[in-house]
DNA sequence: TTCCCTGCAAAGTTTTTGCACTCAT
DNA sequence: ATGAGTGCAAAAACTTTGCAGGGAA
């Protein structure tokens, strides 16, 4: 039941991330952390991330969970996505992966994934011509997905 | 003092496009409609426009700004973005341009412009292996400005 | 022991909604 | 005249903050 087990390395190099950061490994975090880890593939909110982790620490309150999706955002561990539905998703960052960009369905609201960069030229264009220096780009594309694309006539 | 005149044309036909569609040509409509004809290079949330807009007409509501951005995004006429800021900022949507993109600076907030698709290819390979009809997309570039960059060191 | 971190509740922000009244058509 | 549209205030939805107490290092 546990699809912690395989990423028990991964787990453990966070948590040495964090104390080289001097902060404190508590239960709370490490509970969060491990939900991210179970759910990789998921695009999480706060609510979600509380309603999950509360299963297994029902004495989390729903503040500590934001402050420590913050801090795992900051710290590289956690990407914060905005989808547009009004609040803020969070996903598993896997340091090896390339940069991959959301699909969305405008119907149903489901979120893929579609890796392929190929915005590193637009990226030299930009430095070029705007003279911005760019650390970062968001990528999405709305569209129907498959089922709601066959559902539609 | 009113840049609008050279925006006539393009005013009347928002003014017709909302009469075809049976919406009425309220004050409150035409005065926002006018504020973003003015102001077509800017990214205005809703608190913007209400202040803007309340100057012409100080017996606007704020509910009613938010509610005919709606609208206007709804019908083309506006676009609307979400830049992280915690709030929504709409620009007037020209017909016959291209989709642009958006240089966010990290540092001071700036929104500049970048224009150049380059997306179609994505999009076609998309339809191909992810079975998504894309409609649409969003490409935000975060960076440094040009000042921000020379202020860093 | 120290003070970082937490839970709780209250407050903050942006946006939406209910309702009676108004006005564009 | 009629119902779409409006202003106001209240509510909703998400997130942040203040504070006193608790626990990781």
């Amino acid at each position: 039941m546990f699809k912690l087990e395989e990423r028990k390395d991964e787990y453990q190099k966070i948590c040495d991330l964090l104390r080289h950061h001097s902060y404190k490994l508590t239960p709370q975090r490490q509970t969060i952390l491990k939900a991210f880890l179970e759910h990789e593939d998921q695009h999480l909110s706060a609510e979600d991330t509380f309603m999950m982790v509360k299963h297994n620490y029902p004495d989390i309150g729903l503040a500590t969970v934001y402050r420590t999706l913050d801090l795992l955002a900051e710290l590289g561990i956690l990407q914060k996505n905005d989808f547009g539905d009004g609040r803020s998703r969070y996903e598993f960052n896997r340091q090896d992966e390339h940069h991959h960009h959301h699909l969305i369905c405008v119907q149903c609201g489901e979120v893929s994934e579609f890796d392929e960069d190929l915005l590193e030229s637009l990226e030299a264009q930009i430095e070029k011509r705007n003279g911005y220096h760019v650390i970062d780009h968001d990528l999405k594309f709305y569209g129907y997905c498959e089922k709601c694309k066959s559902a539609l006539d």
